[in-house]
DNA sequence: GCGCTTCTGTGACAACTGTCACGATCCAAA
DNA sequence: TTTGGATCGTGACAGTTGTCACAGAAGCGC
């Protein structure tokens, strides 16, 4: 990685006004995270939030049983609005983030996130269109899990690796979609079985080849 | 309602500093909502942001085909982020606001948030808190929904309504916890009398007591 | 090729939930 | 008191999902 912050700045956030890149240069500084490599995890305290600008970073809210369910991508551009609203009081992450891929982010420490929001007009809006981002998000995710059938919610996880991943290949395994759908891989299987009758993918080992979702 | 708005606002938002709340009485007006008054649809265009500071709102999704899903509870001094958020872009509602007892807001213009943000520091702490308190909430209801099955959900859904409603009785009946749950009445009826088996509640007719949900 | 691990397929079964049907009970209005 | 609507109880059944057991297939190193 041999780009420097002002370069990522320039070229990602171009949005944000002069004084507030400055600051950003002075304080923040450019992190690498390698594929798999845990960014956050549930419980623990953050200190910095990550602006990811380059990569792409699965989102997961765990149990205490261990239980994990997938949320949401980052992607090139964003932030966590969780990590930020977590930031508020207790510092503590209610998620759990993962890169899936080499990703780069500029690291902000905590502190300054506040006045920030009060000095930069573009800072401010910056942070309010990540919450309203994430509060969809958030919305999208509990239509899924409260009115859809696995069978539909199936469909909308392939639907949405695919554009994340921006491939009609998903490298994956049926254990993985089982855990990150809190299910279990036997019922991932039939399912994809039954898509795979319909038309609408082909299945291979760790691999599924989107052909048509909407079969 | 014979209290005016400045009362109001010293009374339940002390917190806001004085020239905000100068602002608040200059535009901002006082609304009552009956029981069972519904404040806000889904899909419904938003022009004022009611700030609850008497009586009880309860906040619930709902998709296309009309199942819906009980989220929170908006209690006095409370607003709501998703309302708030929604006012970004479009100024659409995502979410079903009902007033389940008499309950007095006062209603600010959407076009002032934005500039008193910026401007007041206690309106901005007073927002950022109300995004942080949602969000908490919209995690803990896809805890309960992805990980948990009717009857916990049943439990922390009766927990929730007596907090909130500061009482162990609950006034109502079984198809609209089913509804609010997005189940079925049989269901609730069936896991209902196994509580009362359990002794944890007594179900009667339009009520149920609650006598110790941790049996 | 051989052996090992990982991944996938499948049948059997159980648990939970949703649906239907029907009856019982309660309450309020006539 | 009678009637009708709302509420609740319950048994039967089906669909979905989760679990277990085990077999087969694919990939990889030796």
């Amino acid at each position: 990685m041999d780009t420097t912050i002002e370069q990522v700045i320039e070229e990602y956030f171009p949005q944000f006004e002069g004084a507030l890149k400055e600051e950003i240069i002075k304080w923040g500084y450019l992190k690498k995270f390698d594929p798999n490599v845990q960014i956050m995890d549930v419980g623990q305290t953050i200190s910095n939030i990550p602006l990811i600008y380059e990569g792409n970073v699965k989102i997961f809210r765990e149990d205490e049983d261990g239980n994990e369910l997938f949320l949401y991508y980052l992607e090139s551009g964003e932030s966590c609005a969780i990590s930020m609203v977590c930031s508020g009081r207790e510092r503590i992450s209610k998620i759990k983030a993962v890169a899936i891929e080499t990703s780069y982010a500029i690291m902000i420490p905590l502190e300054y996130m506040d006045a920030w929001m009060q000095q930069y007009k573009s800072w401010y809006y910056f942070v309010l269109e990540t919450y309203q981002h994430r509060m969809d998000e958030l919305l999208y995710s509990i239509d899924n899990i409260a009115f859809k059938k696995m069978d539909e919610r199936l469909l909308a996880y392939l639907r949405k690796n695919a554009e994340a991943q921006n491939s009609w290949e998903l490298n994956t395994n049926h254990q993985t979609i089982a855990t990150e759908l809190n299910s279990s891989r036997e019922v991932i299987s039939r399912l994809l079985k039954k898509l795979e009758q319909r038309g609408a993918i082909k299945v291979s080992r760790n691999k599924i080849t989107i052909i048509d979702l909407f079969v």
